[in-house]
DNA sequence: TGTACGCCCTGTAGTAGATATAGGTTCAAG
DNA sequence: CTTGAACCTATATCTACTACAGGGCGTACA
């Protein structure tokens, strides 16, 4: 019981049948067992993971990240410092990118109102990009 | 005067050489003079240029995105609504893109608030990345 | 039992956007 | 005229996948 193809993995994930063998691949999932004619059997841990995996990269968890997760644990594990510290790392970089997306914000506002008309021989836009970050 | 090597174009942009290369292979940046012996020589036009793709690339235009401009007369021609519609497009994405990362910054913050302990075996870090999004 | 058809298999190649390497040539200083 | 840094081309590597090609497996139905 509850052995799948691949091809249900992929419709119960939403991940691609080819990232699927990528992942095993690369010993992100592990090995499933396989039929006497050799197509693989997933389990329940596998659907657990895979579904892990997916999740993890849509919250922006690099691969690496990804991988350090799964290495403490992963799904079928207690929690601990270390997933919080993988977490916290994480939490900061989105901070991070959130600044810097800000200031692009402001800067692109701001040039793009000074540059509203139409044919200017003086363009803020290409100001903006030639003029080199001090 | 003004002939440039390849070596002091990298020194002048910050621009890797092979990148530099990799860049006039695609056709973002132009075909340079050549010495008698083969070697490039870039005047102040590929200068400008690839300060200017540099530049677009730091602000997070997209390689097409800096395609595009350079198309619509890059550095040396003058502005035009084009040009503008590409910063207000980016802009909007930039937006977006501000959106997202806020909204998973606050899942992820409240998330590590709650897993702020030891070794519990609920782990609320764990819990967020098994639960699907619905 | 046969056969038809969808699903699955491996292996290779491709993508973007660079970066790195190998093996050979050119230039400029001494 | 020699030395050595900088340069040349072409090919390979990287990440994170995706997309074939050419064949094998499994099951439903007659």
């Amino acid at each position: 019981m509850g052995g799948l193809s691949i091809g249900e993995l992929a419709r119960k994930t939403g991940v691609n049948i080819e990232t699927i063998r990528y992942f095993e691949k690369i010993g992100m999932l592990g090995a499933p067992d396989r039929t006497a004619g050799g197509q693989r059997v997933f389990d329940d841990g596998h659907l657990r993971t895979l579904k892990f995996i997916k999740r993890a990269r849509e919250l922006g968890f690099a691969p690496t990240e990804v991988r350090t997760l799964l290495d403490l644990g992963g799904p079928a594990e207690a929690c601990c410092d270390e997933v919080r510290a993988v977490a916290v790392h994480h939490l900061e970089e989105v901070r991070r990118k959130i600044d810097d997306l800000a200031r692009l914000e402001r800067h692109l506002a701001v040039t793009v109102e000074q540059c509203s008309g139409g044919h200017v021989p003086d363009c803020a836009v290409i100001d903006m990009l030639e003029t080199a970050r001090p």
